[in-house]
DNA sequence: ACCGAAAATGATTGACTTTGACCAACATTG
DNA sequence: CAATGTTGGTCAAAGTCAATCATTTTCGGT
């Protein structure tokens, strides 16, 4: 392994815990002590970590890390939720009111889709989340919630990966409402995660009827992965900036110039 | 443990508590008197809290030096005017030091159990549970996380249920920690709801070690569902309130008499 | 492709630091 | 005042460190 490997790789270690010993690191850096603490001295010269006595803590040594590492990953989602709350709400609000009596609904993890939670008033359905705290909210209003079991993903909240799509598969929904990074002509639907993507693609395949939720900002981004082309379902947004995407056919704008 | 990162936990313990003991800090930082009182002892003269007689007291910036001094001379850590919650977080803390390297861990939802997370320091294991609130909080600190998939009860924000039951069915934990709402001699292990007592129950078969965690106020209680017998794990309290409760000689007691 | 210098690595070692156990002295409680 | 709990000092054991050296890898020059 490259030096530069074992760098990335401590200081990588040190994002997810405040510390680490020398002796935790043999094994993942698959390297001697001597090694290693040369590394830590190098790294503690240029600033990058602190050295102590037995290994090393993440710099800024004041605060206190666990906290603040909290606080960081709280405020991601709070820093996305706060980005155009407007045109989110506006498209939260609609596609809550398409929640029908009898419905077995699907609400995909994330911000927008989240709003949704506080207009729904369908009483008289079944939700089913990968979003913990839209799980919890859920409950919380007395709706009748499921949440998908699987990893738990901490900057978005969401429940992903193999196991989480595997245990969608019991379910046959009425409606599901995904959220989406992008939406784009050429490349269709797009997340930054390709666990979510995994999981989004099957709701969507489980799903009678399938809405996007995508506020206009979305419109021509490309996210690392395509989950599902345009076709996969009727998208929700605000505006539609560019006309040439209403040959689609299947999109609801809710706010005409 | 480095040093450095028992100094956290005994500044991060102050900030939940006025104060704390010498010997109470020693299931919690899994380190001799000696040890925790040379730390005590290291951390006053930086400053960061009040070395008394007995243990330590925090430093609480917001008020006025003058009137903490007074607080200091008065201030008794012997006299110990402990809430429940004080209780719990002794016994959640100790718990959080039974988990090693690689250990897959099952965290019952509840209020005890969840007070683990914050103590917990072990990134090297994987963490399952069925609290929805858990599981997005161990997320957030970076663990990996995995949350069972079942219906989502608004009270606990628990999930609950055959689902849930049936979703452990794939793991097989090294250890496990179960909450409960009950111990009696008689009755064993009890808790309000069948639905999360098949959960606890299964979750128990299902490992090869179990903690109960239960303080002081649990002994003699005894709630509708029993879901296993005391002999079923290692009981963690901190104080045995009937000396018969010991015939079992599964049971941790943390604080002597 | 081969060589030798330079750099990186791993093992070893003696020095140094930290830790836990012990204990006699001291403080607190009832 | 007796019983109990707490303290700081000492010591041996365990853990960690930096320095050193032999070996391996990397790299530039031929």
């Amino acid at each position: 392994m490259l030096q530069y490997e074992r760098f990335e790789k401590i200081i990588d270690t040190l994002r997810k815990q405040p510390s680490v010993r020398v002796v935790d690191l043999v094994p993942i850096l698959d390297a001697s002590e001597s090694t290693i603490r040369r590394d830590i001295a190098e790294l503690d010269k240029e600033g990058r970590l602190k050295k102590v006595f037995g290994g090393a803590i993440a710099i800024d040594a004041d605060e206190d890390p666990q906290a603040r590492k909290v606080n960081v990953q709280r405020s991601d989602v709070n820093a996305k939720a706060k980005t155009r709350t407007d045109e989110k709400m506006i498209v939260a609000a609609y596609a809550a009111t398409l929640i029908e009596k009898g419905d077995l609904v699907y609400i995909d993890a994330g911000t927008t889709t989240g709003s949704m939670i506080e207009h729904i008033d369908c009483y008289d359905a079944t939700y089913v989340t990968n979003g913990a705290r839209h799980a919890i909210e859920l409950a919380a209003r007395g709706f009748r919630t499921y949440l998908l079991s699987g990893q738990v993903k901490a900057s978005t909240e969401a429940i992903i990966g193999y196991d989480a799509a595997d245990s969608l598969r019991k379910y046959h929904f009425n409606k599901c409402f995904i959220g989406t990074d992008g939406v784009d002509q050429e490349n269709g639907l797009s997340t930054s995660d390709i666990e979510e993507s995994m999981v989004k693609t099957e709701a969507i395949k489980r799903s009678e009827k399938v809405y996007i939720l995508a506020d206009s900002s979305k419109f021509g981004l490309v996210a690392s992965v395509t989950f599902a082309g345009l076709e996969a379902g009727t998208i929700i947004t605000d505006r539609i900036p560019d006309q040439s995407y209403q040959a689609h056919g299947n999109i609801i704008e809710l706010k005409r110039q």
